[in-house]
RNA sequence: GGGGUCUUAGCUCAGCUGGGAGAGCAUCUGCCUUACAAGCAGAGGGUCAUAGGUUCGAGCCCUAUAGGCCCCACCA
């Protein structure tokens, strides 16, 4: 006996009433058991900064329809969820709220930061999980971690040291990146290079005897940072370039600075670009740094941590950039050195995060090296062992693969952890160890000093798939629920998070992290644009949760797109999803009414046609179903369980059973269908529940009682037994048969006068040329306002076929219902139709190549459209010559 | 420069290995009807970017062209 439902959908309550009790009955929780076989997912830990975003939800929302699928279909599903530290991100949080304090980071120092940053991470850190379980995140809490937690820090450490003893790690000075605003070297994949409009300053350098006087000659060339120049040890030429041949070890001027330096050879200048000549500064362009190397030029930094000029930039020492290069540009003009400027669009390199200008520089950093360590993880893409969704992701991935540099790991940042290295104040030693040694091996001194520096967040994220489950430690979770099954994630992080995990899966637990990588893309705003704060145009989908509940947000975000595609938000979206959820609210309410006061009994064996149509069409919509899941289609699922829903169950399986309720006379027939109705509404939440797992949860349990969740219900499977193809095609003839009643009944024509039910139905002598099922007929139900045709209180006409009319006012026969005219063309169009479809599968049917190559279900199909196509052919004709 | 992707109804997009052009929203018509107006029954609307090719058959495969978007690299 189901309880009384609401007659609107409102998720208000009831979705955070239903979590919690999920909450409490623990299952979300996941243990060791070996008599079943795991499915996990492991979370891309959001940033501790982080706020619930758009991208946030579709990338759990497309999680936890996995997991909560898997789980339903009794694999021991693991969701294991978690946190990121995001060094920059929250440092730089850190530093600002320090700031509106008056506090600036080194006055505070190192400490007393870490105990800041752990205060702010208490206190806000948590907000994320909590939206997360708005949304019905199906995570196991229980299981929580944290990228800095006691066990995370253990296997980086760990990691740290194994790479480094196997060489893999290295310390060396690097061109790195440098952001002057974070103060903090950053990895190649975290520039972003940016068009912006500049200037090409065409300079030109005194070519000098080799008495070092002045030749009167001068050689040209264009920059793009001509403050750089302070730092010049070299002007390159390429080799076979005639015009500059006779400079061929000859000396120049550095202006300013007024330091010789020479003209270098070098296949890496272009002779088509520009003239032909490039500047060498070493310490601030990656190019000139591998030229200096190879010509052995000296390195000489003339920058500062800040971008200020340093010490060695003569007068220029202490100005800000742009500064100096104003000032260094207005000195070579006055002394007749600067030839030209132009305007110059050009790609500069910013950091993500900041935006800011990013200087190469050269400095003391910690790498780790790639080429070797990258090479299972592009096997494990090329044989297949590792599948990506969509399959074009491989090309990005061996783009970078291919092209891998070292990886610079070290942060000049606090919040992070902390390289695991020792130097030995006395003789320098380094020591890479677990725990600070007691004294240095070398010199045996105990004055040791912990690098000052912190890793890349990416470090530890690299190793999340098992250090979540308790790596280093050999643990049992670790044995059973790795290698994991699937991760989700946004394609923009492939290369920060993806390819890292990969390999590190591979190097640490000699085994992949995961078998399969499902991308998705962004969420835009409705005109296409990236949702950001600067712009504004974001949406919370906090505020759509609250609006619209979770369901028909993760609805949403799910369908109508395509793996890996980016989509845009509307509301309008939305609004259709929670209309689809009221739908279903409805649709129960209206089967639990008819319910209400009767035991259903088991049906199968009685049931009508019409009723074996739709249980049909169920179990075909299960294998559908179920086999998009599994291949990871979760909007072509999904939006077929719509489909059936609204479409075949709503709107035409209700419709055509409702005289069957209404009439009591039939007790068979009428439990027939009400058994119907429940097995399939049934069915159907099941199928939708991982999409929509609020408003199935809360009627699954109204609908029975004794039923405690649809969470742990048992996913529907695909019944030989409950598939009746005559009946799916009987039924499809009438669905189109009785179309044209449901047109005609617009145009009746009914004077003013009183209300009534008017149910349109078919003679009995259509009905039976139309479908061969005595007690099978349709009913469509209008409402015609306005009536005076005399009416049968009973609503049941005499000579009307043996059907149950509850409630109508008036019996109009079919016939007399059609404007022959229209009919006719409509019967000739249909003609037409039929004609060209059984010449075409004909054509398929007759053709040696495709009776050949198709797969026999497909030519099966074929031929059964043929016979019905037919033998529809023939019902028209009969129809055209009786009308005619 | 390299790679990817898109171009399908007024808008936003599905369309899985070639065989019926679809959905949501919008528009129009008729309806407050004993599940649902957050609804029902219908209608209109598309040369599937363009040009070739493969095929019995192409929105889908191949080639070229045009336009949009994205990623990577980057010539100072």
């Amino acid at each position: 006996m189901g309880k009384e439902l609401a007659k609107t959908y409102d998720p208000h309550g009831l979705e955070d009433r239903i979590y919690q009790k999920w909450m409490d009955k623990k299952y979300f929780h996941a243990e060791v058991d070996r008599s079943r076989k795991p499915f996990t997912i492991v979370i891309p830990p959001p940033n501790i900064t982080g706020q619930l975003h758009m991208g946030h939800a579709l990338d759990n929302t497309m999680q936890d329809i996995l997991i909560r699928f898997k789980r339903m279909q009794g694999y021991n599903a693991l969701w294991q969820p978690g946190t990121d530290h995001a060094s920059i991100a929250t440092e730089v949080k850190i530093i600002e709220k320090l700031k509106e304090e008056g506090i600036d980071k080194h006055d505070l120092g190192r400490e007393k930061f870490l105990e800041r940053a752990w205060d702010w991470k208490r206190e806000y850190g948590g907000r994320i999980i909590s939206q997360l379980k708005k949304l019905g995140s199906s995570c196991d809490w229980d299981r929580e971690r944290f990228t800095m937690d006691e066990g995370c820090n253990k296997a980086v450490t760990e990691v740290f040291c194994k790479m480094h003893e196997k060489g893999y790690i290295y310390k060396g000075a690097r061109m790195i990146n440098w952001c002057p605003v974070c103060n903090t070297s950053i990895s190649d994949a975290e520039v972003e290079y940016e068009e912006q409009a500049g200037h090409f300053w065409h300079i030109k350098y005194p070519v000098l005897n080799d008495d070092g006087t002045e030749s009167g000659e001068y050689l040209t060339f264009a920059t793009t940072r001509p403050e750089t120049m302070l730092g010049d040890t070299a002007v390159a030429i390429h080799p076979d370039d005639a015009r500059y041949a006779h400079l061929k070890g000859r000396k120049l001027m550095l202006p300013l600075m007024n330091r010789e330096i020479p003209v270098v050879e070098d296949t890496y200048v272009d002779m088509e670009f520009g003239t032909g000549v490039v500047k060498i500064t070493p310490a601030h362009d990656p190019n000139d740094f591998e030229v200096g190397k190879r010509h052995n030029l000296p390195i000489i930094n003339i920058m500062n941590d800040d971008a200020t000029i340093n010490e060695n930039g003569g007068k220029y020492t202490g100005m800000e950039r742009y500064e100096a290069r104003k000032a260094i540009v207005e000195d070579l003009d006055k002394l007749g050195l600067l030839v030209k400027v132009e305007d110059y669009s050009h790609n500069v390199g910013t950091h993500d995060r900041c935006k800011t200008t990013i200087e190469p520089l050269v400095k003391q950093q910690w790498f780790v090296k790639m080429d070797e360590l990258i090479q299972p993880a592009v096997e494990a893409v090329k044989n297949g062992a590792i599948q990506l969704i969509p399959e074009r992701m491989d090309k990005t991935y061996y783009n970078w693969t291919d092209n891998i540099k070292d990886w610079c790991i070290s942060r000049q940042l606090w919040w992070g952890h902390r390289i695991p290295a020792y130097y030995c104040d006395a003789c320098g030693e380094i020591v890479v160890a677990k725990q600070m040694p007691d004294v240095c091996p070398k010199c045996g001194c105990t004055h040791l000093t912990q690098d000052p520096d912190t890793l890349d967040t990416w470090f530890s994220s690299a190793l999340w798939p098992f250090s979540t489950l308790g790596w280093p430690d050999k643990t049992e979770d670790l044995d059973y629920f790795y290698p994991t099954d699937v991760l989700v994630t946004g394609y923009d992080i492939i290369f920060f998070w993806v390819i890292r995990m990969i390999f590190s899966g591979y190097e640490h637990m000699n085994q992949k992290p995961f078998r399969t990588v499902l991308f998705h893309g962004l969420v835009r705003d409705s005109q296409g644009r990236k949702m950001s704060k600067s712009l504004g145009n974001g949406i919370d989908p906090l505020e759509v949760i609250e609006k619209y509940g979770a369901d028909a947000l993760r609805m949403t975000l799910i369908t109508g797109n395509a793996p890996g595609n980016d989509m845009r938000f509307y509301y309008e979206r939305v609004e259709a999803n929670r209309n689809f959820a009221n739908k279903i609210w409805n649709a129960s309410r209206f089967i639990m009414m008819n319910m209400e006061g009767k035991e259903v009994a088991e049906a199968l064996d009685s049931l009508e046609p019409v009723d074996r149509w739709i249980i049909s069409k169920l179990n075909s919509l299960v294998k559908e179903v179920t086999d998009n899941m599994e291949s990871f289609e979760l909007g072509i699922a999904v939006q077929k369980i719509y489909d059936f829903i609204w479409d075949e169950f709503c709107d035409w399986y209700i419709e055509m059973v409702k005289p069957r309720l209404y009439n009591s006379d039939n007790a068979a027939s009428q439990n027939a269908a009400l058994w119907t109705l429940k097995t399939v509404l049934i069915d159907a939440l099941k199928l939708l529940h991982p999409y929509m797992p609020f408003i199935t949860e809360e009627i699954f349990c109204t609908l029975q009682s004794e039923e405690e969740s649809i969470m742990i219900a048992k996913w529907p499977e695909y019944m030989e037994s409950r598939s009746f193809a005559r009946d799916e095609r009987d039924i499809e003839t009438i669905k189109e048969a009785v179309r044209g009643i449901r047109n005609v009944r617009t145009e009746m024509n009914v004077a003013p006068s009183k209300k009534a039910h008017v149910f349109v139905v078919s003679e009995k002598e259509d009905i039976r040329k139309i479908f061969d099922a005595g007690k099978l007929f349709f009913t469509s139900l209008a409402f015609a306002s306005n009536v005076t045709i005399q009416c049968d209180k009973n609503g049941i006409a005499e000579d009307a076929v043996s059907v149950v009319i509850a409630n109508a006012d008036i019996y109009i026969p079919f016939a007399e219902l059609i404007d022959i005219k229209q009919e006719i063309e409509r019967l000739e169009k249909e003609e037409k139709r039929l004609d060209s479809e059984i010449s075409r599968v004909n054509g398929m049917l007759g053709n040696e190549r495709f009776m050949s190559k198709a797969p026999e279900a497909k030519i099966t199909e074929e031929k059964e459209k043929l016979t019905k196509y037919t033998q529809m052919k023939q019902q028209v004709i009969e129809r055209l010559a009786q009308l005619r």
